[in-house]
Parts: structure tokens; C-alpha cells; sequence
DNA sequence: CTTAGGG
DNA sequence: CCCTAAG
């Protein structure tokens, strides 16, 4: 579950269906809005969809035009707004609460210090925004996410072991962010470690894929400091809304429902209760992705199947999590989980989606180093590394965890790398066997493709690779927070391994539902099958289990596994993008980082020959202007091969024909299809022309005849 | 949505 | 491959 990363919105054309969801980038991208906040705003549509259900289509259109404008909520009339007035309250909020649940015992005062800063943060709201895609977009088959897109590494810099409040503040520094909040400090949980511990080791046991919202609190890098729960804050978030749908959001810390409506408030401040809270914070914090995929699923669905993802997601969740916590905190936090990546979380789905068959056993261990790595997160940074376990995916890319020294060395810790996200799509029809092929050949292609790091600054790209790292700033420990790493996929892929058939479309029952997960991208939309929601739980019962049980030995690969995973996933709740796909990771250290984003361009599959072939027999039967006819007679099934790259490849081939052997690139082209290639090319144009001749000559005036 | 072309 | 203008 937690596989799911965040998915990045992709454009899309032709076959590819997402022009309009790239416009609805564009849209984004223009306005800055930040991912989070749209992610907020589809969880916010979402919930409002749900109360509202009759008027989501008639919003939809409505919200698209609003949508990213505002950074505040400019939609002060609908029904559901939801502001977020700042990104990072309800990190703060969020991570507040997390710590008060961490401290009560120690009877840490972090409440306390915090509060003040909190007052402001607490409104938390989700803007209103327009999910386009969920409104349009409900056809598309089964689209296997494999992973999550983006990984971000986070640099994290350690502190001298011998301060020990440093050694915390890289944790708490991180998530206050440059704001520098001393009381910050009041964080500390070394003391109550201990205390803290115990309930980790609840949450080890849990599946990985919950965990990973814990890590949440722990980035260093994007989170900032928990607003302080207080009361006032939670009058505050109930205040946000009437209209806020926190039912969906949240649950409360009892099993309601998340469906349920709105009778959070008390859920909530129940919550708030350090009692209730400890646990609520920590199931919520694992069910995080489920819980939301659950609210969405849950406006799909009615009251039984309301029934059945709670169950299931405690089922999922070892029995114990319940769906607590409020809601759009929990939405909300899991949205920015997701965006923010906190880059523990991103471990965990790495691990689950990319890693390989031990992947739940390995998320498991993530999770687990999740759980330590709060204790000691906190505390000491050293042992996250042991998390990773040794399985780690090659695609984790670990690296050493830094320490500031003194000297003028910067030291960085990079937990891991994400594979971009890496999507699938594939029929129904298709076999296991298939699907798995298709997953090797995605993350094959991913891979191969190449990757570049790239350096982000306090939400900048570095780009100059000449400057040094004290010129850029980042000898600084302030700068450390805003440090971050990203894996830039030179491509993106898209891949159509089974392209042999063409997806199939959902069916009727399943319904998409989009979702947003990835705030960065604006855009991006998962769908859900409808039917799904109450198959959701058996899903993920099973996959959960499948995992937890079967890890090896279904794991022929590791790539197979991630792809089972992600497919329960997506199943489960998971939405599927409905397009393309693209891959990509950003890491990126502040919050505001999110921004970057990179539209990726589908990964470059070079014709085979007997494309080639296909193709030059297409046209030679059919002629150089009907590239339509031309796809759908030789690559009806080839989704990934549209007609405009059918025609691309035809004017390659073309200027490959007529240029030297020796200048031609990639795969040789028989030198016979070559021939054929210029005489049909030649033929056709001589037909044009004559077309075209014709034409004049017959229709207007002989004027043009004598030309 | 298709074509046609330039990038 | 992408992006766009045009039809």
C-alpha cells in the first residue's frame, strides 16, 4: 500500500489520454500552487464530492477554473473550503501532535513551546481544488503503479554525537525548518525514548506500509514543527470548517467509519487527548495512505462498504490501527506525506514498490527502521542506516548518513533513492507472467534510461556543477535543512509492455476515482474502481498478506513482487494515473521545494525491425498522409506507438534512407526496408503531387495548369 | 482528433 | 519524442 509514491501527473497526448490533465499541470505549474496544496484540494473535492455527491460533476468544471488559484481559498462560497493557509501548519499540526503523543509521557512541554507558534498554524485547510481529472477520466484499465514516482533523497546532516541536542535538532531543525524555532528543542525525545520506544515497537509490527507517515514527522527536511495541538488548534481546525468534510478525513479515533460524517470534531479532540492520542496518532500515522485511499474510496461507496475498508484496513494494519485521528489533519498530513516525502517514507516505498520480493518483509523492515529511526530519529541518526536491512533494492542507493563536522567537511546521509514511479498499463486479460515481464521491462527501462542527481537548495536546483558546496551554502547547518537530492529520470517512461493487448478498460463496476497523490504534481490522478472499494479490503488483506506470507517465494523477481504490490495496491485503493506516466523523483529539502517537478517525456522505445517492417508495409499500402490508418492497421495494439510516432519514424526512416550507412544510429535498418522506404516515400509524394495537380488543374483555373 | 512540421 | 499550428 504505502508502495504508492507519489505520482506525478503526466502529459499526455494522443492515445496517451491526458491532455487535459496536462493543461490542469500547466494550470498548476503556472500558479506555483504547490503540490501540496493541490493535493489538499483533491482530498478537500474528494470530501466534498462525498457530502455532495450530486454536485461533483457540475464542480468539477467549476473547480477546474478555480482551482489553483488560489493559494488561499478564493472559493469562500462553496460549500466545502477548506483553506490551507499555510502548507506547513499542518505539518506542523501534524507533527505537533505526533510529538505530543511521543512526550506525554515523558511529560515533555511541547506543547507548551510550541504552542505559540501554533495559533496561526492551526487553521489548516485544504483549498478547494479543481481534480479535473477525477470528474473526466474514468475509463482506464488497469494501470499498475509500480512505485512510487518520486524519490527523494534528504540529505540529512548529523550533528555532533556530542551535542546531543543537535543530534535531535537535525530531526527537529529539519522539520522546523529555517523558522528556527528554538523551542524546537523542547522536542527532544531522547529522554523519553523509552517511552517513545514502546510504541514504536507497536508500530514496527505493522506493515510497512503504514509506517511510512511516521517518517513524516521525522523528515528532517520537509516537515516543519508540529503546531502545538491545543486546544485552540483544534477548535481552530474544527472551525475550519463546517463545511470541511473532516468525517472523511478523519476518523475518529474510534473505528468509525471514515465515511462517516461529520462527527469528527469530537473524534478530533478526542484525539487530541494525550491519551487517545498515542494511539490514534500512531495508527493514523500507518493507515496515512489507506486512510486517505479509504476516504476516497469511501465516497464511491456507501455505508457497507464503508464498513469493509475500516475493516480492512485494520486488518491490514495488524488489527490494532484503528483509523483515528481526524481528518484532514490525517488528509491532510498524508497528502503532504506523500508530496514532501519525507524521505523515511519514501524508504518504505521504495522498498515496497521497487524493492524486491522481500519487499513487504523489507518495507516491513523499513517500516521498522521507521520505528527506530523516530526513537531514534530523534536521538541518533546512526542507526537508520540499519533500517535499510540488507535487501535494499539496488535502487536504493544509500549513502552515508552525515555528521557536520567541524571542519570544513559536509556530510551527507542519503537514505535512499527512489525508482521514479513507474507505471503500468496492462489488460485484465493479461497473464501474471506478462504483468511481470512488463514490470521487469519498465524497471529495466527506468534504469537503463539513466538517472541524474540533482541538487536542491532551499527548494532550488543547483544546477551550477561548478560551484562549491560552501559557495552554494550548504556548509551551513541551516543549509543542510535545505538540502536535498533528487533522481531525475532522463526519461520517462510509460510502459506498455504488454502492449500486445491493449488495456482493457475498467469495467463497468470499477469506477476511477482520482485521486491526488502527489502534490508536487499537480495533477495527478489515481484511479480507483469503484467496485473496488469494497474490494478493497480483500485486496489488501490479501496483498498484506500475500506479502507477509508469501514474500519469497512469490518473489521470481523483485521487480514482480514490487508490481504485485503496487497492483494490490492500486487496486486497493489505489488510483492509477491515468496516463502516462512519468517517472521521476525530486527530493527536494524545504517545503517549497515541491515545485519541481518535471514533466517527463515517455521513455524512447526505438522501433524493432519489424516495426520498421510493419510500417513501411502499412504505408506502402496505404500511403504517407493517413497515419491513423496506418497505426491502427499495423499497431492497432501497440498503444505505446501513436500516430504521431508512427509518422516520426516514417520521416526517420526517410532521412535515414537517404543518408550513409555510416551516419545511421541504433538498431541497422536492413538496407531493404531502407529501399522500400524511399520508393514508397517517393511514390506517395509523387501521388500527392499529383493529387494536389489534379486539384488545380481541375477545379480552379487553368492559371495554375500552366505553373 | 489528425496532420504536418519544426524542435 | 515533444509541441503546435491548422484543419
Amino acid at each position: 500500500m504505502d508502495l504508492i509514491g507519489y505520482q506525478v501527473p503526466t502529459k499526455r497526448r494522443a492515445n496517451r489520454p491526458a491532455r487535459r490533465g496536462a493543461t490542469f499541470h500547466r494550470r498548476v505549474e503556472d500558479k506555483q500552487i504547490c503540490p501540496f496544496d493541490l493535493l489538499a484540494a483533491v482530498a478537500g473535492n474528494l470530501l466534498q464530492e462525498k457530502e455532495n455527491p450530486s454536485s461533483s460533476s457540475d464542480r468539477s468544471s467549476e473547480k477546474d477554473q478555480n482551482a489553483f488559484v488560489n493559494e488561499e481559498c478564493q472559493n469562500a462560497n462553496k460549500p466545502f473550503k477548506v483553506e490551507l493557509s499555510d502548507e506547513e501548519t499542518c505539518d506542523r499540526r501534524f507533527q505537533h501532535e505526533f510529538v505530543k503523543e511521543e512526550c506525554q509521557d515523558a511529560n515533555k512541554s511541547v506543547k507548551a513551546e510550541l504552542s505559540d507558534k501554533g495559533s496561526s498554524d492551526r487553521n489548516c485547510c485544504l483549498k478547494e481544488l479543481p481534480h479535473p481529472e477525477i470528474d473526466g477520466n474514468s475509463n482506464i484499465a488497469s494501470i499498475v503503479t509500480i512505485s512510487g514516482c518520486l524519490e527523494r533523497l534528504v540529505a540529512e546532516t548529523l550533528v555532533d554525537e556530542k551535542n546531543h541536542n543537535e543530534l535531535e535538532k537535525p530531526t527537529c531543525n529539519v522539520d522546523f525548518g529555517s523558522s528556527g524555532c528554538p523551542k524546537i528543542s523542547g522536542f527532544k525525545l531522547d529522554d523519553d525514548v523509552s517511552n517513545v520506544k514502546d510504541g514504536l515497537n507497536k508500530f514496527e509490527k505493522v506493515p510497512c506500509g503504514t509506517r511510512s507517515e511516521k517518517c513524516c514527522l521525522e523528515d528532517p527536511l520537509d516537515e516543519k514543527p508540529p503546531a502545538p495541538i491545543t486546544s485552540s488548534g483544534i477548535a481552530k481546525l474544527s472551525g475550519c470548517d463546517d463545511s470541511m468534510p473532516r468525517s472523511s478525513l478523519s476518523k475518529g479515533c474510534d473505528n468509525v467509519p471514515v465515511v462517516s460524517s461529520r462527527d469528527d470534531d469530537e473524534n478530533f479532540s478526542g484525539c487530541a487527548h494525550p491519551d487517545a492520542k498515542t494511539k490514534p496518532f500512531r495508527q493514523m500515522i500507518r493507515i496515512g495512505d489507506q486512510r486517505i485511499r479509504k476516504t476516497l474510496a469511501s465516497k464511491y461507496c456507501k455505508g457497507a462498504q464503508e464498513k469493509k475498508h475500516d475493516t480492512l484496513s485494520s486488518s491490514v494494519l495488524d488489527g490494532n490501527l484503528k483509523p483515528v485521528y481526524s481528518g484532514m489533519k490525517n488528509c491532510y498530513k498524508l497528502i503532504r506525506s506523500e508530496s514532501n516525502i519525507p524521505f523515511k517514507k519514501r524508504k518504505l516505498f521504495n522498498c515496497s514498490s521497487v524493492s524486491n520480493s522481500d519487499g513487504f518483509i523489507r518495507s516491513g523492515g523499513t517500516c521498522y527502521s521507521h520505528a527506530n529511526v523516530k526513537n531514534r530519529g530523534v536521538s541518533s541518526f546512526p542507526r537508520m542506516h540499519k533500517v535499510a536491512g540488507p535487501g535494499m533494492s539496488s535502487l536504493e542507493a544509500r549513502q552515508h548518513s552525515a555528521l557536520r563536522s567541524k571542519d570544513s567537511h559536509v556530510k551527507f546521509r542519503i537514505k535512499s533513492f527512489r525508482v521514479p514511479e513507474l507505471f503500468i498499463e496492462i489488460p485484465e486479460t493479461a497473464t501474471i507472467g506478462s504483468l511481470k515481464r512488463s514490470v521487469m521491462e519498465a524497471v529495466t527501462a527506468a534504469l537503463g534510461g539513466g538517472l541524474r542527481v540533482g541538487v536542491i537548495l532551499q527548494g532550488k536546483k543547483v544546477r551550477d556543477d561548478s560551484k562549491t558546496l560552501l559557495q552554494t551554502g550548504i556548509s551551513h547547518d541551516n543549509q543542510r535543512d535545505a538540502l536535498g537530492f533528487t533522481l531525475e529520470p532522463n526519461y520517462s517512461q510509460s510502459l506498455p509492455p504488454v502492449c500486445a493487448a491493449d488495456s482493457l478498460h475498467i469495467r463497468s463496476a470499477d469506477k476511477p476515482q482520482p485521486l491526488i497523490r502527489h502534490p508536487s504534481s499537480p495533477a495527478v490522478i489515481h484511479q480507483r474502481i469503484q467496485g473496488c472499494s469494497c474490494m478493497l479490503p480483500e485486496h489488501q488483506a490479501t496483498s498484506l498478506g500475500n506479502l507477509v506470507a508469501g514474500g519469497h517465494d512469490s518473489i521470481p523477481s523483485p521487480i514482480s513482487t514490487s508490481v504485485e504490490k503496487s497492483l494490490a495496491d492500486s487496486r486497493a485503493l489505489v488510483t492509477v494515473p491515468e496516463m502516462g506516466m512519468e517517472a521521476r523523483t525530486l527530493l527536494r529539502t524545504n517545503r517549497k521545494s515541491k515545485r519541481s517537478e518535471i514533466a517527463q517525456r515517455r521513455i524512447r522505445r526505438p522501433f524493432s525491425v519489424d516495426e520498421v517492417e510493419a510500417l513501411v508495409q502499412a504505408v506502402e499500402k496505404l500511403g504517407t498522409g493517413r497515419w491513423r490508418d496506418v497505426k491502427l492497421h499495423a499497431f492497432d495494439h501497440a498503444k505505446h506507438r501513436t500516430y504521431v510516432d508512427l509518422k516520426d519514424k516514417w520521416k526517420t526512416l526517410v532521412h535515414t534512407a537517404r543518408i550513409s550507412p555510416q551516419q545511421r544510429r541504433g538498431e541497422p535498418v536492413p538496407q531493404q526496408l531502407l529501399d522500400r522506404v524511399l520508393t514508397t516515400h517517393a511514390y506517395w509524394s509523387q501521388q500527392q503531387t499529383k493529387a494536389t495537380a489534379a486539384q488545380a488543374t481541375n477545379l480552379p483555373s487553368p492559371l495554375i495548369k500552366g505553373t
